[in-house]
DNA sequence: ACCTGAACACCGTTCAAGT
DNA sequence: ACCTGAACACCGTTCAAGT
């Protein structure tokens, strides 16, 4: 029922045909293994000629920008939701965080890795380094609250953030390029990874 | 003196211009962000009609497959010097593998980025994962002697080798991203987050 | 056996012109 | 204010023809 490509006509004036072309190249991004789809086809599956994303974006690495944005957006969101939802303990809710993180990436691997590429962050307003801040809040949070009620290491929070943040990360993309033999969250290479980060923060033996 | 672009002649035939290629490639690698350059600038540079690559590389994805071939050789040399050079102690092998394998990823962002890359392995002969396990088995010895000495937890090597080598991979990524502040190995963030990880591997208290 | 030149289909981007 | 059509410079790739 909802075509969405090549509506017939709004008027010639598509109305918001921003979102349209965002949406178009989230699901391009979605369906390939890459940001190499092209412009004049998401004008295409817009239904609207090829020049008619210039007048929305200045060029292409600045709708891939918007994408990386609404990457990390959603990607702090999925992580505060597993933070929050069961704060038991802090090991638990780190733990939570981390499969959350590890599973958006699996789920949309190339536009985690779009978030993470030159390519979307030229001379945008944000820079990479400024958006990752939002999700890397999330965890430095729950290392100091871990600190606090002493089941944490007292370390310098900016060395456990980056353990942190790099274990996930680092998993992350092996899981997504297929190079941890079980690709699923869940599976042993991931939750191994996972447990020795957490014996490696933690005050007591496991 | 030895002026690497347009040769003037060599009797029409050049010779061996598939090094020549590879190594402007891996020239053009080390000077851009990525692998963004054109097979023809590759050609200019080289000195040699747009068309003549295509005698020695079917197109430019073999070409670039190439390239991260190569890359992970010379990671694997690197890891194994390190590695070997010093073998006091285990622990110390560890840490000093893992050092070098950020530098090489600080010193060669694009090449290691590419090695990654969905990219560079196509069709090609050589899988992702295949080319990948030969520095990954450095590790793995690794991990077995710590095991064997009693330095190292025994778990199954899997997950162990998964969670060092998703921290190095993480610490790698993110320090080219310029993610962890100061971005030169052994200051705080990389050294602190190499810390846990041993913490995490090691039997008894730090 | 190895390289060149012209040619093809396609892109990103621009701009005068349409509604 | 928003979209179109033609145009420009450039690429990856192919292929008949040169040496």
């Amino acid at each position: 029922m909802s075509e969405s490509r090549a509506k017939p006509r709004e008027s010639y004036h598509h109305g918001d045909l921003r979102r349209v072309i965002i949406q178009t190249a989230e699901a391009m991004l979605a369906e390939g293994q890459g940001w190499q789809f092209t412009l004049r086809e998401v004008a295409r599956r817009a239904g609207v000629s090829h020049a008619a994303p210039y007048k929305h974006f200045p060029d292409k690495a600045s709708l891939l920008a918007e994408l990386s944005m609404r990457g990390f957006d959603r990607l702090r969101e999925v992580l505060t939701e597993a933070v929050g939802a069961n704060p038991r303990s802090v090991r638990e809710a780190l733990l939570r965080g981390a499969r959350a993180y590890v599973r958006f990436g699996i789920d949309n691997p190339a536009l985690y890795r779009l978030m993470f590429s030159t390519e979307a962050c030229q001379d945008e307003d944000l820079h990479l380094s400024e958006r990752a801040m939002a999700p890397l809040a999330v965890v430095i949070a729950l290392l100091q609250r871990g600190q606090q009620e002493g089941v944490f290491r007292l370390r310098p929070l900016e060395g456990l953030a980056a353990a942190c943040w790099a274990q996930v990360h680092g998993l992350t993309l092996l899981s997504i390029d297929g190079l941890l033999l079980p690709q699923k969250v869940g599976e042993a290479p991931v939750e191994a990874a996972l447990a020795a980060l957490l014996e490696g923060l933690a005050t007591g033996p496991a």
